[in-house]
This record gives C-alpha cells, structure tokens and sequence, in this order.
DNA sequence: CTGTAAATATAACTATGTTTAATTTGTGAC
DNA sequence: GTCACAAATTAAACATAGTTATATTTACAG
C-alpha cells in the first residue's frame, strides 16, 4: 500500500526512535532488531530504511536522545544545591540514578561502536562536552585561581572517575554491590579528590554549613 | 572426515581463542564470527560446538584470558617501583597502556552481555577481585590506619576512576585526545585522591625522593 | 480520468548462530 | 585382519538478522 499520508516522514522517524528505546530499555541492545521496531510501530521493515540510512544511525539517534535526556535529568538534580561541593555530589548522585535506571540506554551511548565510520563523532562529542562543562562550571567556583586548562582537565579526571564507578557497578565489577554502597563509592571519590584539590587552594571552602556536611561526609559514608 | 587426531580437544580448544582473540583484536567484536573462527583454525562451525556450547562461552572464556593477562602485565608493571604513589602510578599507566594497545579486547571484558545467563559472573569477578587486590595492596601501605573496609572503599573509588578515564578516552569523549595528556589525566585523579586520603592520614609519607617526585607531578603534570 | 512519483509492502540476498543429520575414521573385540 | 561401534568431523538445514531490490498502492497534478 502507498502513500497512507497517515504519519510524515518525521513522526514516522520519532515512532521509531521511541520504539526503540522501550525495545533497548526493556531486552538491551542485542534485543533490538529493524524488524522488531518496525512492527511496533505498525510498519514493515523496508519502512525504516526510508527513514533511516541503517540501523547503526538509528541507534546513534538514539544515544543522541539519551545524552540530551540525561543532560535535563542533571541540571534539574543541581536546583537544589548551594555550594560547589554539595552540586557535585548531586549531580554525582543523579548520573548513578540515571545509569541504573537506564542501564542498557545508557550503556549503548559508550559501547556501541558503529560498524560504518560515519556522522557520528561530532554529535556526540558535543553532547558529551556539554555534561563535562557542568562540572566544569563548580569546579571553577570552587577553585577560583585555577586556570581554565586546569579546571577542564580536573573536570574530566573527575568526572571520568564518576562514569568509571558507574559502569563498574553496573557491570557487577565490584564487590559491593547495594545501591547504597555505590552511592557511597562516588561521594567517597568526589570528596576525597576535591580535598586533593583544594590541597593546593587554601581558601577553598566559600559555603557555610552545606560545607560542612560535605566535610563530614568525606570518611563514615561508606562505613556502612 | 572423522576423528583426525592432529589435535585434540584442549587444542582445538586453544586455537580457537587465539584465533578468536586475533580477530577480536583486528575487527572487534562486531568482526567475529563463529565460521570465521573455524575457518582460521581449518575447521568447520559445527567443530566450535563440540568444544564450546556455544559463541557466548567462546567469549567469557577469552575475557577470562584477557583477566590474566592483565593481570601479569600490571604486576610486572610494579617491579620498579618502591613507594605506594609511585606503584600506584605505575599501576595507573600499565593500565591505561593495556587498555590502549588492546582495546577491542579490553573493551568486550565490560561490554559484552551473554544472552544466556549463565557461568561467566563468578569466574570474573574473581579476577577482577585480583586486580583490586593490587590496589588494596599499595593503599594499605600508604594509609596505616585505616581498617581493611576502608582500604577496600578507597581502592574501588580509585580505580574505577582510572578505569573511567580509560574509557572515556578510547570511546573519544574526551576533550584532549592525545595519548599523553591522557596519561596526565589518571597521574591528575591518582594524585589528587591519594592528596585527599592523606589530608586524614598525616604521616603517609614514608619513601624518600620518589614521594617527591610523586608531589610534584600534581599540578604541573598536565600543564602541557 | 489518467499518469507519475512518492510511500509502503513484499520478496530476495547474504550472513549469522545454532541444531541435526550424515559421514568418516580410529580403535578394541574376536 | 576385519567388523562393529563410538568418536570426531563435516555438511546440510533452520531461523533470524541487516540490507537491497522490486513490486504495488495511492495521493495528487494536469
């Protein structure tokens, strides 16, 4: 059958894309097939690859969608927060809770890796930048006489180490392995190498009491 | 053609993950194939199911050798080194180094998700365990008197850290992509962490020249 | 009303993992 | 020695995948 003009060309790709992301989020990516989507939007396959080049672009459209969803997710979790020190722990803690409860969205944004080397980089990249200046941005507050290079490198150390805690937890790669001790793990890096930091900035701490929260939670968080 | 005898089943067995390890190393994961596997090793397909029970075991079973390998070289890594900072360092950048020179195999340790649920968790995590284990070790050194729970939050943190920026690097995420200032990177989280850790533990220095050299490279390992 | 191009479906092609059914061949019994 | 049986190996078959090519339907222009 032909032209149904029932969907554009443009709801038929945001069909897709949200198919696809309930497929990827309910069985992983090895669950998503182009049949699959293409069915639960009532399409036949050869329908997709009007709208999409191939697959791997559809799940490139996908990732970008996840990296803007988790980009909103991250600034909201920091509304709350007053000082430096407690909104990186915030956004510490959202990235954790955005992982776990989008474990396999998340997960494809680091591991897929596109078998036709195409568009994909700058995209991300640039999605990617955006999540990293967010850090960036407490950082600068925090260490004010750092220059910028200083605070760009400091937020990817950091910030890496995050991602790296949250991956290992979800890839049960660490020995505990309770939502809680995790949790635990990120305030402890963050903490801990903001200490390390201010090491060298002696007037570090600008926040009053919310500081000394942060302080007081630097060693006993994880001893439980 | 029957029983051959030119090789037995452990040898099969053998090739098997050399050739899958050597095509995974070439053209990644998405590039093995079981026909290509039995064909680098003059067999047949049917011949990798007499040996594995299927593709996913294959795999677990070259991650596992990944595991070990990994394992020696990062302990041949610390043969040189006398002061926890420094070993800790060395550990850093044998890792990275590992994960550099054999990405798509270090990659498919955390990516690859076994469709059938079944061996593959313990036996990992037991290596994985190991490779903490070398961690602790240095941790416990520096930080006397903390107590073994302490010891084991501390390496977890910081070593998922190291393995954070590992992957951000190679999936491209970060903003310097250079080999060196990656480099930096982990040398930037190790020594601010171990900073941070030492801000409760007044006496951690206990090596001479080497400690300052670990001092020194804080800041101004990144600078260029 | 008719033709044309767009939208969609159907079918086909190749490659994959896995299973099943041959087939070959070493080896022990007699 | 040769015969049978079991083990090792291949070949074939099946289901499903991504992708491409072809057919078919339909909206709209004239």
């Amino acid at each position: 059958m032909g032209r149904r003009g029932e969907h554009s060309k443009a709801e038929i790709e945001a069909m897709a894309l949200e198919a696809a992301e309930s497929i990827i989020e309910n069985e992983g990516y090895p669950g998503l097939s182009a049949r699959k989507v293409a069915s639960a939007i009532g399409y036949t396959v050869g329908s997709l690859y009007f709208v999409f080049k191939n697959l791997d672009e559809l799940v490139q459209r996908v990732n970008g969608r996840t990296l803007d969803q988790l980009y909103t997710t991250l600034t909201e979790a920091m509304v709350d927060c007053r000082v430096p020190q407690t909104c990186l722990l915030a956004l510490g803690s959202a990235y954790l809770d955005y992982a776990t409860r989008h474990v396999h969205r998340w997960r494809m944004v680091f591991e897929h890796q596109p078998q036709s080397e195409g568009l994909p980089l700058e995209i991300h990249q640039d999605k990617m930048y955006r999540l990293f200046s967010l850090v960036e941005d407490q950082l600068q507050v925090l260490a004010t006489r750092r220059s910028r290079e200083e605070i760009t490198v400091a937020a990817s150390a950091l910030w890496s180490g995050v991602h790296g805690i949250a991956i290992m937890a979800i890839t049960r790669h660490l020995r505990s392995e309770d939502e809680q001790s995790v949790r635990n793990l990120t305030e402890h890096l963050i903490s801990h190498y903001l200490d390390g930091l201010s090491v060298q900035e002696s007037d570090a701490q600008t926040g009053a009491e919310e500081a000394g929260i942060f302080n007081a939670n630097v060693i006993p968080s994880h001893s439980q």
